[in-house]
DNA sequence: CGTTTGGTTCCATTATTTGAAACTTAGTCT
DNA sequence: AGACTAAGTTTCAAATAATGGAACCAAACG
């Protein structure tokens, strides 16, 4: 979770420096950074002096304490409402959810990890920041496991070893094998299922979102709880989240979507 | 429409050009931005290259484009959960929201515009990141005003630089000397209007967040439209806006600086 | 096919980054 | 108060990375 080893020249640097204090989750003063960092004090110091004027990163001048830039937020409006699915998916996400009256989540992958780019909440009115951008793990969420089983055969490896593997619950695929025969299954029948694997009381079913060429582009979600149902009465929805999931696909490609890994 | 007289070293110049597919607001391909940039082709290149190996850019490799990369919508989330003012502010608005039945707006400077991190809907709640992460003007809407008002000397001076002064509407202060007046009269009144400035029948009346010390950390607005209501009858709302504003800055001054001397 | 357009790579030159060390505060201890 | 300490800031020659003109490649065009 802390230092990425990587090196894309000065850039990729600072955005290192960047991450770390997005790690942190909190307002860090240059002290902290340093401790944490391999960069030496100077060189630290003036990335975030450059990252600060870029309103990359925020400096409470009362504190001297480091937080991100809300420049963040600015671009990733542009981010979202451009190379996300969600601005396409948004139509159909509301129809869903007024059929199923549960949550809906769409997803796309970064990194290995799930990315939430949209979501609706069965009761109340969204928090839409504050659940977007949400990430979480692949291998034990329904839209995850989802994407993981129509990825190629490199993608996947690729995605396997970013996987932590934690077991979360006694349901928790906690190896890459287990969770290879899932997928397996997972594709035959075209869906998947997250039977507890993340949270306790937690169930879904979701499905992948395929190019015509048959690409993974994001994944979706029906959720709902152990109280409210059970995963066979959840399952009725299969067809209208795999028919949503076509829609969406069919009218992401009329935009021609961009490749995400 | 980017004045690039950037001096932060690579990482500066490395932000402008995303900045540049960000301001596309569409793919974009590499003949586009070369077209728009001062750089040489090489240069702008493995510009291209470093930002997409970093995820801040994907590359549609059927098309040759390039848009914001997803690696955006994660880091404006903690952005936005870490160091906006909404999560502080969201039960302080709701409140507000329901006294008013009004749009409320809350908004923070960047780099000399007015960008949004939260909004309610007078009528329907919805559209997170559709809405939040918007940008606007600061000379010509109440929020910008209001911040505007309270800024230093120097760092108004260095944001009035940045303003277009585009004259929008008829009511619009398009120089910087008219700003200026009107921000004197916001200042001894504590809070400021809108009247039709930045778009033809919205109005609102906007109050600054300030720290105990005094620094501008935000702004917040109740608009309506002419249609609805004047001037004068948004104005009863003043003494809540303020008080509001004085809540949230009370509270955001507790929970990022929680030890005090 | 010869030509144009759009994209990628090379590599000697140049400018930027680097980081140890010196310096400046601001705060603590005796 | 004065001496020490921790945290942050600045300097500057050496090391390194960025630069960009030009060559190159590959489609698409005529």
């Amino acid at each position: 979770m802390s230092a990425e080893g990587n090196s894309d020249g000065t850039v990729g640097k600072a955005l290192d420096v960047l991450d770390m204090v997005a790690g942190a989750g909190r307002p860090v003063r240059f002290s902290e950074l340093l401790a944490d960092s391999a960069f030496p004090k100077a060189t630290l110091y003036r990335f975030l002096q450059t990252l600060t004027n870029q309103g990359m990163l925020m400096l409470d001048p009362d504190r001297g304490t480091y937080t991100l830039g809300v420049r963040l937020v600015r671009w990733a409006h542009a981010a979202w409402a451009q190379s996300s699915l969600a601005p396409v998916a948004r139509p159909y996400l509301d129809v869903l959810s007024a059929e199923t009256a549960e949550t809906i989540h769409l997803a796309q992958m970064d990194q290995g990890q799930v990315l939430y780019v949209d979501k609706r909440n069965a009761a109340r009115p969204i928090e839409m920041f504050a659940q977007a951008g949400k990430v979480g793990p692949a291998y034990c969420t329904g839209v995850g496991k989802a994407m993981l089983a129509y990825l190629s055969d490199e993608d996947l490896q690729a995605a396997i070893d970013r996987q932590s593997f934690h077991r979360f619950t006694e349901h928790t695929y906690d190896t890459p094998t287990k969770l290879r025969a899932e997928l397996r299954l997972i594709r035959d029948r075209g869906y998947a299922f997250d039977r507890e694997e993340h949270e306790p009381g937690i169930i879904c079913i979701a499905a992948p979102i395929l190019t015509r060429a048959g690409r993974v582009i994001g994944a979706l979600s029906v959720t709902s709880t152990t109280q409210r149902t059970t995963l066979a009465a959840l399952e009725i929805h299969a067809t209208r989240v795999i028919e949503t999931a076509a829609q969406i696909a069919a009218e992401a490609e009329a935009w021609r979507f961009p490749q995400h890994t």
